[in-house]
DNA sequence: TTAATAGTGTCTCTAAGACAGTATCCG
DNA sequence: CGGATACTGTCTTAGAGACACTATTAA
């Protein structure tokens, strides 16, 4: 904080904003891409992200909903967290850039029905892709090395907290969850012990009456007793 | 990323970089402040900060680092890490800013012979101050809510990683290392569950041959296993 | 020998892991 | 009734917490 306010102004880097969203599809993690429009790396696939607007947006995290909203079409997510801010003279051919990465969590039904409102599989190029994160096409800028850590974080909080859940709808089942927490995890959980630990946090609660029939016994359906983040001690 | 390379370029904001530095002093946790010699908030105590230098800086890291060096005069800690970007419209009252958040932990010793090359207690303001984390003044910006998050920082990675140990010189004993933990947490540990949890983690090994000498029965003196963090299960 | 700090041994209790068992639905 | 999935009980084991005990120094 050198300069006095009139002194004469240092280049100012560029400030951008952007998003690893991610949601399940087929029962496997996603993330949400988008063709870029415009050079650099026109017609390639990254990140979601843009430019903060200094007029509308209260901070980083506004810009991040606001781009969300309006580049994805899908709803603003219930979990959103800022990751990490990347920065440097390379990142970005335009110059010495910084970057304000961001990290949301979409239920499987608002990406499927954002997805279904865009193409219909019939090969018709919306811009807008959803891709399995161990099956992802190299990224410009330095997108891999964000999407890497968003995974970090992500597997990193799936064994502390309720963060899976917020891949799930409002109701679902214990063996609903146990899925979500493994397909973040990469890893398969003991039943009865993860029923146990869930329970034990109190995070979930019972929807009273409210069951999924399947062909076989039915299941009793939950809700997250908070909608905030909910940590609890370490390792599941 | 919507702009083409020429396009007007919108509004960029001001990228600023603070850090909060904690050491060790009189055994209790303390932060770096420095008083500022421009306006905004002209004489009063703040975090060190500055702007990027888009010539010199590699990435807001190095920026960080060299506030340090520079206007702190002090070497550069062996454990520095990103934070948080703070950012809008009011933080600031030069306007829109982005403020990429540090925190850094310095061995009690580098700090005191800091302190002690620059004043020598006679009341001369030197312009940087080191003040205990549980006696802190107001500070101008949204300073109070940097400090408040490092500090939650550094306390939640003190239950599960070795940060507290690059509070101490490369030389310890266990009790010493448990005196610093119990200075970050700020809770009493028990000595011998600590001791026995720490050393099962490895993260520390024993200096052979050499021990504390004090009044009473000789200490082995420890040193860390690696000069990185270590993280290990949580709870302590 | 005593005071003080360094370091060890061990008992208890909680909770994770594993796995077997029971419950309730569909056909 | 059999198959399938939902849910419960319980045995074993690892590790945290508490605390008493032993060790080694200076005075």
């Amino acid at each position: 904080m050198r300069s006095s306010p009139s002194a004469s102004r240092r280049q100012s880097p560029l400030v951008t904003v952007d998003i690893t969203l991610f949601t399940l599809k087929d029962d496997r993690l996603h993330i949400f891409l988008v063709r870029r429009d415009n050079e650099p790396y026109r017609d390639r696939l990254a990140l979601p992200g843009g430019y903060v607007h200094t007029e509308d947006d209260a901070d980083t995290t506004q810009t991040a909903r606001r781009i969300i909203a309006g580049k994805l079409g899908v709803p603003v997510p219930a979990y959103i967290e800022q990751l990490y801010t990347f920065s440097g003279p390379v990142r970005d051919p335009r110059g010495w850039s910084v970057a304000v990465a961001y990290m949301a969590v979409l239920p499987a039904a608002d990406a499927a029905a954002a997805m279904h409102r865009l193409g219909h599989a019939d090969g018709s190029d919306t811009g807008i892709g959803l891709v399995p994160v161990d099956d992802l096409p190299p990224l410009p800028f330095d997108h891999d090395r964000i999407v890497d850590r968003a995974l970090k974080r992500l597997r990193g909080k799936a064994t502390y907290s309720s963060l899976p859940a917020f891949l799930l709808p409002d109701g679902f089942t214990i063996n609903e969850l146990r899925d979500a927490y493994e397909q973040v995890l990469g890893t398969e959980l003991q039943r009865s012990t993860f029923r146990r630990r869930i329970l034990e946090q109190d995070m979930i609660e019972e929807i009273p009456g409210v069951m999924r029939q399947g062909s076989q016994r039915p299941a009793q359906v939950y809700r997250l007793t908070s909608s905030a983040l909910k940590e609890f001690e370490r390792t599941i």
